[in-house]
DNA sequence: GCAACAATCACGTGGCGTCACAGTTA
DNA sequence: GTAACTGTGACGCCACGTGATTGTTG
């Protein structure tokens, strides 16, 4: 019986691919102990492990050329440099795909409270959240370059705007470009903020196609305010969510929101 | 004023390359609203959107071919579809990291305890432990290639026996490759099986560069157990570490083992 | 006038996969 | 004989990045 492992069995014991050994041969990795006579490559145990260890690394996200360097000359220390140093990243990476599960929940809940949005209303307990007045004037009326100007002069980072928080308008004579935060953030501490209380609030989902349907949106919320016999206290909020206005829309998502005192009690 | 962006302005709102944006565009998947005088692209919000919404897909890692389709034909079932099938392979991939986190762990541990390995001798409270006999042979002195013929005959995956497990030697006499489980697992239900008692183990680590040196490995191990008062109960376990033997070793890791009755109480 | 943009086009990159063609094994 | 392997070498793939060359803007 042969003694060592031609490279196809090789490859299944370690889930790998032959052309991707053969790869890692030409890029001078990891070679075979031993040539057949017929040519067939041979690997022992040596290979298998090593093999393994070059697997391992390629999983987490280590080019060839640093694998090839820790191979060539290594030390305990560089190894254990690598794997603190992969151990970290892979954190970042478990935090970043978490924020992106989060982002694509939120997404799909919105999605799905778009589905059925005429009775969608919903009371909730808010903790305190800050907004941020960037600018005031008629956001709606802002062309794209005036906004992209805007946001460069206040060096605010779309993305800021777009994940976490959203477009707030407070009153109805001066929108303003406003930044929702839950938590005071370091780099916006410049800008004027206003403090929404912890407390009830009363929220409603709405997608508008025309800035006018807005005012009808309104006065359905406050009507149905009255009906169920909640106190608003404050004044109007309205969100813009354009984070959820992406390419299947040709309008715009809001939410309107109100701070209310519950009579059920 | 201009009225919409260029391709720069675009890209750094949304922390774009202005290469992958053309290249998007020869992909066919996003076009200018219009083109200046001079040639250059320009874009709306409606771009803006749409590429963020792309940018996200990337990001999730959807190739482009596949994002091109949902843009083609749009629909929200599909829309939210994919963002369903990407929540469960987000969440794969946020299990292939926590086990890859564990493993790269395990593997820090291990480096750490093999330089002062000399005084690591340990004793631990341990869950029940199953464990799987799959051959019963001299493990040892088995070429590469019967080691991967017994596991095709048996159907066992390397990375099984490689990731979460190790080989386990039982008894001086008869040793065997056995499969070290804390559950039972289904797919290794046909094997017999050893139940290791929950309790209190006596660990000790080694490395060995001959299987000659595994003697006096045994007896210093001994040693230890009577020098410190504890009572052993049952066989001596050897768990094979083959896991840690990776390209940095001419010899295996191992582990000593046996359930003690400690005095100090 | 000059730096920093824009445009197009061609080529390079990593880490393999795939294919053609020939020899080998069970 | 035949299917499934092995070998070598060349080319293809994705999602861009880079660089050359030319034109435009502020």
């Amino acid at each position: 019986m042969r003694k060592y492992l031609i490279i196809g069995e090789l490859a299944e014991m370690l889930n790998a691919s032959t052309s991707s050994i053969r790869y890692y041969e030409k890029e001078g990795l990891i070679s075979p102990c031993n040539i057949d006579d017929n040519g067939y490559r041979l690997y022992g145990y040596d290979e298998l492990y090593k093999l393994e260890n070059i697997l391992l690394f390629r999983k987490l996200g280590i080019p060839l050329k640093q694998i090839k360097n820790i191979i060539d000359d290594y030390s305990i220390d560089d190894y254990t440099k690598i794997l603190n140093s992969s151990l970290i990243s892979i954190d970042e990476k478990i935090q970043e795909l978490k924020n992106k599960r989060k982002h694509i929940i939120n997404n799909l809940n919105y999605v799905e409270n778009s589905k059925n949005m005429k009775c969608f209303y919903h009371v909730t307990h808010m903790p305190e959240r800050i907004l941020y007045c960037l600018h005031t004037g008629k956001i709606l009326e802002y062309t794209i370059k005036e906004t992209y100007e805007l946001m460069k002069s206040q060096s605010i980072n779309f993305n800021d705007t777009y994940q976490d928080s959203y477009i707030v308008h407070l009153n109805e004579d001066t929108l303003s470009i406003c930044l929702l935060k839950t938590n005071d953030t370091e780099g916006f501490k410049r800008f004027d903020k206003i403090i929404l209380k912890e407390g009830l609030y009363l929220s409603h989902d709405i997608f508008i196609e025309d800035i006018t349907e807005m005012d009808i949106e309104k006065s359905r919320f406050y009507d149905y305010i009255e009906e169920n016999a909640l106190y608003p206290i404050g004044n109007l909020i309205v969100i813009e969510k354009i984070k959820y206005s992406g390419f299947y829309s040709n309008g715009m998502y809001y939410t309107l929101q109100v701070q209310v005192k519950s009579l059920k009690k």
